[in-house]
DNA sequence: CAGATAAGTTGACGCTTCGTCACGTTCCTT
DNA sequence: AAGGAACGTGACGAAGCGTCAACTTATCTG
C-alpha cells in the first residue's frame, strides 16, 4: 500500500448537467479564476477547482486555458458583431456610420460586467490574442461595411485597410482608458472619437479642467 | 551505474564571455527562436539550447521567458524613445507634432529587423503585454509631452488621455498592416495618420485602386 | 425490456518544463 | 599566493499538463 498500489480508475460517473452547462460552468469559473489570479498565473486546474468537475472532464470541453480564454472573447464578438452591424447599416452619413461603430463598441464594453471585470484585472487581456475566427470574422465584416459605405458613396475613395486599423486601434485604447475612470462615461468617449474622426484634433472637444484618471 | 549514481553536479565553469555578452547572447537566441516557434511554443530550454550556455545559467540573467521578451521590447523602448522625444521637443504645429511621432513610430517599427521579424511572426506580439517599466515611461512621456504642448497653446484644451490613447492606438494598429503588405511604405503609413488627425476622415488621402494586402 | 452502442466522467499516470542549488571553476583583490 | 566574490553547470524536486483505461449513464434497436 505505498506507491504501487496502481488504484487505477475507478470512476463513478454521474450526469447532473447538461454538456452546455458543464461548458458555461467551465467559462464562469474561468472568468472568476482569470479575474482573482490573472490570467497568466491561472492553470487548467484552479479552473477545474472552482468546478464540481474532475480534471479530466475540462478536456472534453476545451483543449488548453487560452482556448477558454478565446472561448471567453468569441462570446462577446458574437454579442457585439450583430448589434454593429446593424448600427452601420442604418448609417445614412459618415457621421452616424463612425459615432454608431464607437458608441457600440463602449456601450458593450462598459456593460458586460461578467467578462470585462476578469479583464480590468490584468491590464493587456485586452491587447491579447485578438485572432479567434470569430474576432477576425468581426474585423472583416467591419471592413466589408467600410468598403460598402465607400461604394455607396458614403465615404470618399480611401485606404479601407488602414481606416479600420485607425478605427480598431482607436476604439480598443479609448476603452481600456475609459474602463479605468472612475465612472466609465460611455457618451464621452463616443464623442472624443467621433469628433476625432470627423474633423481632427482641432474638432475635438475642449475641456477646462483635467478630469483624467 | 543506474539511476541512484547520484553523481551530481561536477560542473566545469568556463568564463570565455563578459556578462553582457552572454545577456545579448541569450537575447539574440531568444529573438530567433521566438521567430521559429512562436512566442507560446518555445520554452526557455529551447532558448538556452539556441546558446552555448547552461540551463540554470539563464536564470542569471532573466527569471522567465517573459523576461526575455520584455527586455526585447525595452530594448525597442529604448531607442525609439529619445528619437520620439527629440522630435515632438522640436515641433511648432500641431501638424508636425502629430507626424513628426507616426513618421519616427513607423520608420523605426519597419527597420527593426531583427526585432521585428520575431514579431511578425506572431501575429500578435505587437498587442502582448507593453507593460514594462521602460514602456510605460515612454507612454508617460508622450503624456507629458502633450501637456505640454497644450500648456504652450499648441494645442487646444482637450483630453490628453484619450488623445494619447488614440495615437497609441493609431499606431500601434497602422505599423501591423503596414508591415504585412508587399513593401512597408512609412511614408504612406505616416501621410495617412497625420492627415486623420489634422482633418479627419475626409481629410484622407483619396486613391484609385485597392492597393491593400 | 434486454442487449448493444454511444456519450460522458473520472482520477491516476507518464511526461514535459520549470526554477533551484550544491558544487566546481575563474576572476579579482590585496 | 591566498582567499573570497562572481559566475557557470547540470541534476533534482516540484508543478502542471494532457491522456486514457475503466467506469457510469443515456440512447437506440428490434
Amino acid at each position: 500500500m505505498d506507491l504501487n498500489t496502481t488504484t487505477r480508475a475507478r470512476a463513478a460517473g454521474k450526469r447532473e448537467r447538461t454538456k452546455q452547462q458543464n461548458r458555461q460552468l467551465i467559462l464562469q469559473a474561468a472568468r472568476q479564476v482569470f479575474a482573482d489570479l490573472g490570467y497568466g498565473a491561472t492553470t487548467v486546474r484552479d479552473i477545474v477547482r472552482a468546478t464540481p468537475l474532475a480534471a479530466g472532464t475540462f478536456y472534453n470541453y476545451f483543449n488548453s486555458k487560452e482556448e477558454v480564454f478565446q472561448a471567453m472573447q468569441d462570446e462577446i464578438a458574437l454579442r457585439i458583431r450583430p448589434r454593429l452591424h446593424e448600427e452601420r447599416a442604418k448609417a445614412t452619413s459618415i457621421e452616424e456610420f463612425i459615432s454608431g461603430t464607437f458608441r457600440t463598441f463602449f456601450e458593450y464594453v462598459a456593460s458586460d460586467e461578467a467578462n470585462f471585470h476578469a479583464i480590468r484585472r490584468n491590464t493587456d487581456t485586452l491587447r491579447v490574442r485578438m485572432d479567434t475566427p470569430e474576432i477576425l470574422a468581426g474585423f472583416q465584416e467591419l471592413r466589408t461595411d467600410l468598403e460598402e459605405a465607400i461604394a455607396n458613396g458614403l465615404f470618399p475613395s480611401l485606404d479601407a485597410d488602414y481606416l479600420m486599423a485607425a478605427i480598431v486601434g482607436v476604439a480598443f485604447e479609448i476603452a481600456e482608458r475609459m474602463l479605468r475612470r472612475a465612472r466609465a462615461d460611455t457618451e464621452d468617449a463616443t464623442r472624443f472619437a467621433t469628433a476625432l474622426f470627423m474633423g481632427g484634433i482641432k474638432a475635438l472637444p475642449t475641456i477646462s479642467s483635467g478630469d483624467v484618471a
